[in-house]
DNA sequence: CGCATATCTTTCACGGGTAAAACACTCGCG
DNA sequence: CGCGAGTGTTTTACCCGTGAAAGATATGCG
């Protein structure tokens, strides 16, 4: 039918679109095209995130542990667990967990607050902050080659489309809650 | 500077351009793009999945079962675990656990093969069967509604975007092992 | 034939995430 | 003051995924 592989700047072929074309046949009647954005953004953060945390591993950090340590550097100021989690985007106890391992390990010190002896204040420390800003470079790096296999204009509009999806997502998935 | 919400046709702010922002103040030397294609495949991953599985757990369903009982059913004959392994993207010992589960809800079956003992042979119950064909329709159309806030236009570039990164992904990544 | 090697699947030990409960503390109000 | 409601954080119990080892065949070669 088609060769192997479309033509020379090659849209090769995903395994998304064969899935898809495997639902087509099965039900034909089935509008499938959200598995064509939803099937292949699912798969996309599954292939970056196996190869794109290499440097982090390299480092002997978890992403969501970068994710942790980076809202702290970004921000430039302490922040509670409970921001940390908000910004992060994962719960609190797992905020908790993660704190106590870089804790050990030295790269972010707490401070109770002096007023409301609740929450706590969670800093980098200097061995923090500099991983960080070490590892950054190197992470960039490697993701502009792994992204490389897309032109330079793809990656505008890609970026610019994600950005409309993802405004709108997070605008709206307060309110879709059912 | 900008009003709190750009246009008519709106492209909301998304939290990945804020973070972006926040990198460039903080190292302004550093060319963020990557994080605006990879921060915001995440970031979409990461919210859909919580939203876009409303009708699977409606059914008792979690996406991974989803996808082994929908490898069954688009794929159209029995597959071995180690098949369904490679078609769902996840580990062997995943696979295992989740035909235990679903086997024990009557939603698969297994027999052994007749020449090589080693291999065992899945396929849907009619119960399974059914249930996918009940949840599939239901799964598109919330997916459809999810996806709504941009335009058929922007969906249709975007899958084509997302299909040409892809692409080029599993071409590479084994490759790149690094 | 008989043993080494390869292959398919399952088991094990463990890490990491979550929801819900527990804890620790603040604050307002009678 | 002291108690009840509210909030920030941690603990607990549990689920699920993974890599590595184990278990159970098959296969090839001396």
């Amino acid at each position: 039918m088609t060769a192997t592989n479309g033509g020379p700047t090659g849209t090769r072929r995903d395994t998304v679109a064969a899935v898809v074309r495997q639902w087509q046949a099965v039900h034909p009647d089935l509008d499938t095209a959200p598995m064509e954005i939803i099937g292949r953004i699912n798969r996309c953060a599954a292939l970056l995130q196996q190869a794109e945390d290499a440097p982090l591993r390299r480092a002997g950090l978890s992403r969501p542990e970068f994710d942790l340590l980076g809202a702290l550097r970004r921000t430039g100021h302490e922040l509670t667990p409970s921001e940390l989690a908000r910004e992060t985007f994962s719960s609190g106890a797992a905020v908790t967990k993660r704190l106590k391992q870089l804790t050990e390990r030295g790269l972010v010190e707490r401070r109770g607050d002096t007023r409301d002896r609740r929450v706590a204040h969670v800093r980098l420390t200097d061995a923090g902050r500099d991983l960080v800003d070490g590892i950054l470079p190197e992470q960039l790096a490697y993701e502009t080659t792994v992204l490389s296999g897309l032109d330079p204009q793809g990656q505008g509009e890609l970026a610019v489309l994600l950005g409309a999806l993802l405004g709108q997502l997070e605008g709206r998935l307060g309110a879709l809650r059912g």
